[in-house]
DNA sequence: GTGGTCTAGACCACC
DNA sequence: GTGGTCTAGACCACA
């Protein structure tokens, strides 16, 4: 359900963000759901608890989950957010590439042409 | 022709790695033209020769320039490189987006809203 | 496991890479293993962190080792890279001499001579 | 006759060398044959004059070639020379890939390997 | 003067 | 603690 890279260069709590968000999007995890705790999915991917537990604060300040003292971790409504979160680096990327002075033109052949090598 | 951000989060040195490719790309650099040296950009920049040092490097290592002991550095033959690499942020972007359940059509909506964003 | 020779005037940071590949090469190392960290290996060979640092960035962009901050630095998958890295400078001694002129019978000679040299 | 690239890692005064002694193995320069003067030779290859010096002197130094103030440089005898110093660079490429521990029936392997490529 | 390497010591993000 | 980045200043080989 969660699966994390460590040679990947991204942080690992974000990692483990985007993996819930993909969860949250795809739904294997919906409204209500309750999420292992922090402890037990640090054991479950070889992980420090604290990198977990950030990850974990992240999503509830985002609003993509909400905790409750002593009974875990759970998915909050609004579906939404977690689309919003998984395209929000995608988002970044265009910005950022508009600025390198590419037009939307380039972009959108680069997008459909990586589609298509993808559903080869 | 270069220029730095320094309150911007991306490293240094890749402000300059995609500086030069947007002179390159943009057509103010030509094969063969020659960059002002290490410690002269780092002057003008104020910043440490090391620095710029790594950006030529990393610029050299990826074919987009190559330098000569004791001359200076000099544009590569470019076969679109600069350009590649100015979008490599994007395609690895593109690419994870797509494998985060997102659709072509949808990555391409967000391109041209943030690009129309942009026109204003 | 690591051994520098100051006296040779090949680069600290190439002298380095090849102690690792060799030790991979060798089995000494294996898939996964955790190599000293950057400070801990620059205070054992009496070197400055940056130097072994940036041995292992060149280790990792030849894909021979992956890091993960605040972890460390780890020996990816081989596939024969470390290998390779270790005869490639004789690789492109080879296409030099042969575009000098020489045969290949002649360089074959040249490595059994050698070798027995080297075995006396 | 005597090619530079600018772009290749090897001092230019080495490639000059290297391209003279060439042209004495292939036959090209016979002993007695009279070289470019050094500054003839530099306007020729757009070279700093005290490069192309430097590299007469070495080949003076290695017996290749000796010079007559006020008239100019000459091939010596003793062909063997420049044959030898072609492969030199070869062979300090095979004793350090004996050292980094590849044997000598590898280093024969890959010279087969190239051998065949080049004349495919 | 130019690039390539190295040392010394600093700050940051991540775990 | 770890790697990644940056600054400051030094030495060398090359042109």
């Amino acid at each position: 359900m969660i699966k994390i890279d460590p040679s990947d260069k991204t942080p690992i709590f974000e990692q483990i963000c985007k993996s819930v968000c993909k969860n949250i999007a795809g739904g294997l995890l919906k409204e209500g759901d309750k999420l292992p705790s922090a402890r037990e999915l640090a054991k479950l991917l070889q992980l420090n608890p604290n990198t977990v537990a950030k990850a974990y604060s992240i999503l509830e300040r985002d609003g993509i989950v909400y905790s409750v003292q002593g009974k875990g971790c759970f998915v909050a409504k609004h579906e939404g957010r977690a689309n919003e979160k998984l395209t929000e680096s995608f988002r970044s990327a265009v910005r950022e590439a508009l600025d390198a002075g590419a037009s939307a033109e380039e972009l959108i052949d680069i997008v459909s042409e990586i589609s298509r090598e993808k559903n080869k």
